[in-house]
DNA sequence: CATGAATGAGAATTCATTCAT
DNA sequence: TATGAATGAATTCTCATTCAT
């Protein structure tokens, strides 16, 4: 692929010479998540994976040791990619002292971040092979969900501290106000085809929604 | 199953020749729903759901255009079987004049409800399959989870109009009553492994909570 | 295949209509028998035995679980078949009272047959494939050569109790018998390649000067 | 192994650099050897050598042109280990003028040789590969087995003009000798499960009753 | 209505071998 | 010399579906 910079230097001077090695790994793994977020995990096959990736079948062996390990260092790999991306959402809690705001400015990331399509695809793919890989799920399910719940609460927590909320279990609260928020447009997108779901703005309400039963609820 | 020869007796006294005949769907369609729900669509074979039905795999094409009808049938039975079911769990509503008392038991009921081992592998198995069978996800969608809600909001709307609740929207509030009450244990079984999510009685304090935060926004 | 034949007779009578199909697994075995006999195991593909008799490769499939049992299936069935051969091959011994003349018979025919090319090529099979098929070697081994070292026990044992033989140990006496006469052309037979070894009339020889040694030791 | 460093210290004193380059071929050839011997030429993938001797594959294509030629070595360097072994065995005739002690003591020798695993093993792929590698099979045959006799029938002739024996074809009466001997126990070997076969008091007691039969035809 | 036999397409995986470094 | 990456062809076996009976 960048084969033709490869000779573009000097002359002796040979840089990432083999940068088109290293490649392949990455190649095949998005090559990999497109086929399984749309098709599923029997509904892929490597052929295709390797067809996608423009690489021999037999080099998506040489990289991973079967489908399943493919599979499963896909679905690893989006889940990592979320690490970073969770503390940042839930940090706008208690930037200020305006509460509602806050707390409307979390949620309306939140659902969003959540509804995002890729996000639902995976959802869905880990969801529906829950059964043949529960590990994945599980960890899947602790290390997303769960993860933002853990640091919802933490956030909640500080509020109640400081007095603005009152709450007794913030693992519970932060479940509540979470599900406030994402339940009714995550189940439609659970189950609905591809953005036909809700527009942003109704998602701006719905979330605004929720947080005010939140409020009234919890402060 | 042997539901049509209930009603023999009438007059002519059909000697029901060949009530085999008639017992084959229902047998097939049970052991495709064995399969499909532990297996998945594309994990499940036609030869698979023939041998455990102790029939022919041509016998399954007797009854079934080809897979994909016999799936979707599958879907369509236990779509509708949940019918009944419904109404008469968001029945309870209003039965007496303690309110907690009601929503309590409504949600308590409701959450052993959705958490069945059937219904969360019947929940799993429609999100997977959405992207390939999107007609029928949106067809569960809104005759499993959407009428339960539809159901929920006409009971909070009457006791809105008693004077019980104060609900402006009764669709958003059955909303959020429902994911207060099954966000945190359905998420958790639809990617947690059987039964070693929620213990019963942890069901009941978590369907309480949802309920008290419901009556602290809502009364 | 045989279809054309299906509609011959009267009209009512329908004889043996399903021929074709009892007809498929003898001609995989037949074909599996030609590859695997001169391939070896891993050296011919189901593809090659479906292609050589004319069924498709699910065919195969469908009568025999899978390579190893179909080449159970063909190894089982020729031992079987050597099974009725084996006595008639001893009996000519003490058919008459010339000693010498009934064993130098069974000598020839002894080694004509066990050097018949299909019985070179099984034995040459089941000792290539003894590490894989260890029981399918024991078997053999049990079931070929050791039958015939025990049916010419037996035979040896009757013409010792005639007097005509001085034998202590039958069985020992018969593995004599058998390798003065068989050793030398069968290990040829196992490293050459076909048809190139021993004329018939050198066998003959070579029978004839075993049963000397045999004779002049036993006698 | 080694071989070619024990000529280094004649003169030049080369520091034999890259002892390790030359080492490669050995290894290779171990673990080519293990592996044919254990599971086939066909059973026996290039990667796996590459792997038990702990080199990349393509080092095996670099010592060696392609897989047949890498069997081809080994079983010409195993035949040729084999070259000097041969006559010490056969020496042990006409040692001294104990007749029968000295071929017992040749009998006992060779049936031990002759069934160690290795040679078992041996023989068994030759004799299994004898279709695919006909040239290969026929050098085994007339540089192994065949040696060995040509060697028995000197010393059988020598035996003969010192008066010991009558014997008018030594290379027959060697043959005659070599298979009372080996003819039990090298059948069982060839279709056995390794090591179950004869005890080693067993294999003695056949050879002595071997050269007993010899001995009673040709003394 | 029900069956066993048959099929062609396609699944995952492995093979011997070569290329660029 | 030795390597890791890559390949195309082949392997065993399964699939959904149809045909003749």
């Amino acid at each position: 692929m960048t084969s033709s910079a490869t000779r573009a230097p000097t002359k002796t001077a040979q840089p990432r010479r083999r940068a088109a090695r290293l490649a392949s790994a990455p190649v095949i793994l998005e090559a990999a998540a497109t086929l399984f977020l749309r098709n599923g995990y029997l509904g892929t096959s490597v052929d295709d994976i390797a067809a996608l990736a423009h690489v021999s079948k037999q080099t998506v062996y040489t990289h991973f040791a079967d489908k399943e390990q493919l599979f499963a260092a896909l679905i690893r790999g989006n889940i990592s990619r979320v690490d970073t991306f969770i503390e940042s959402v839930t940090a706008v809690l208690g930037e200020t002292n305006a509460l509602q705001d806050d707390v409307r400015t979390f949620a309306r990331r939140h659902v969003r971040a959540v509804l995002q399509p890729e996000a639902v695809h995976l959802r869905r793919l880990v969801i529906g092979e829950a059964g043949r890989f529960p590990d994945l799920a599980r960890e899947y399910y602790e290390r997303v969900p769960q993860r933002v719940i853990a640091a919802l609460a933490q956030q909640l927590r500080r509020l109640a501290e400081r007095g603005l909320l009152r709450i007794q279990e913030p693992s519970l609260a932060a479940n509540h106000l979470a599900w406030l928020i994402l339940g009714p447009p995550l189940d439609a997108a659970m189950f609905g085809a591809d953005g036909e779901n809700y527009a942003p703005a109704d998602l701006d309400a719905l979330a605004d929604a929720a947080v005010d039963v939140f409020l009234a609820a919890y402060r």
